[in-house]
DNA sequence: AAGATTTGACCCTG
DNA sequence: CAGGGTCAAATCTT
């Protein structure tokens, strides 16, 4: 199981990115010894008061922030960038209209169309890019989404047929999530699931209420998946949701015969929480997530506000987040 | 009966 | 124009 990322970085970018990641390492260095010695001073009344050195501290601390922040802001554009050189279902840097809107000519074909079958112009809404990352994967394994299958195409040059789904709530809730599954390996089976676009549905039906509470219920895998990430929320990524999924003939076409495959997707949503193999996953995908969410926050496609509250950019996320991809 | 899947046609992008 | 993404009627499942 793995994520996109691009595995074919040109030696120069690759030590580029390597250099970029000493840095910063060496900068997080630096900032644990401020935030240390800032620790011990505040417990050693030896020396001048404590304010001072809190003082002392707090502008070091923020230039530190500040470097680190810079090498990870490069580190993204380094990696988005070569991303999208690499793959094109890899996330992409920008966005129009998430709707795509009909093209020009619209009225000036009406009567070319054939009347056998319903005029559908307008109603086809392709988007044109949108963000989206990939998962690979021995089996199909539980999102915690629910979708609905909505086309099957033969791609051309794949064994496979490509599956398509959208989310169950697009016409309830207006989610525009959609995702797309082919095989890529028969022996042994391997998916390559492609998610585009965020979840901006609430899974009402299926969310316990004990997870409705109060905080949102990917609070507590988030915390376990990212360990320090300060991530809020699921709603950007769907492998965060601790929640079953509910596709159905996926599964029953593509693993006919594979009971232990079956047994994995049907397993409880715990699962998520406990695997390392699977945290992994969550790691890499969410890297994925907010990689697309921060490059792309400033070009207008912002599907809701939900969307946006879901990844604080903290830096100690970023930090650590990146601390896992390279 | 309601919801999900199948499937062929339509539409968009490169 | 080809390939891929989406729609929606028909069909199936629960």
């Amino acid at each position: 199981m793995e994520c996109t990322w691009p595995e074919s970085l040109p030696s120069s970018k690759k030590k580029a990115i390597e250099e970029l990641v000493e840095g910063r390492d060496i900068a997080n260095q630096l900032r644990s010894l401020l935030s240390k010695s800032a620790g011990d001073n505040n417990n050693n009344n030896n020396n001048n008061n404590n304010n001072n050195n809190k003082n002392m501290a707090a502008p070091a601390e923020d230039l530190v922030v500040k470097i680190l922040k810079s090498f990870t802001n490069s580190l993204l554009i380094l990696k988005n960038a070569e991303a999208d050189e690499v793959s094109q279902i890899q996330a992409n840097t920008h966005v129009t209209n998430w709707n795509g809107g009909p093209k020009s000519s619209e009225s000036s074909e009406e009567s070319s169309r054939s009347t056998t079958h319903k005029d559908r112009r307008g109603c086809y809404k392709r988007r044109k890019t949108a963000q989206s990352w990939t998962k690979e994967s021995p089996n199909l394994t539980d999102d915690g989404h629910a979708w609905r299958k909505y086309g099957q195409k033969v791609i051309l040059n794949a064994k496979f047929p490509r599956h398509y789904y959208r989310c169950t709530h697009k016409h309830d809730q207006g989610c525009q999530a959609t995702k797309h599954v082919q095989r890529i390996h028969d022996d042994p089976p391997k998916y390559r699931s492609t998610y585009i676009g965020h979840h901006t549905c609430r899974n009402f039906l299926k969310v316990p209420e004990l997870f409705l509470d109060s905080s949102p219920p990917s609070d507590s895998s988030m915390l376990l998946s990212f360990d320090n990430s300060t991530i809020t929320s699921k709603e950007d990524n769907p492998f965060f949701s601790p929640f079953q999924s509910s596709i159905k003939q996926e599964y029953k076409e593509e693993i006919p015969s594979d009971h232990t495959d079956i047994a994995h997707i049907q397993s409880s949503s715990s699962d998520y929480l406990v695997s390392p193999d699977r945290t992994v996953a969550f790691e890499s995908l969410g890297h994925m997530s907010v990689l697309s969410s921060t490059l792309d926050s400033d070009n207008g496609d912002v599907i809701s506000g939900d969307m946006m509250g879901s990844v604080d950019f903290s830096d100690d996320f970023l930090i650590d987040d990146f601390s896992l991809q390279v």
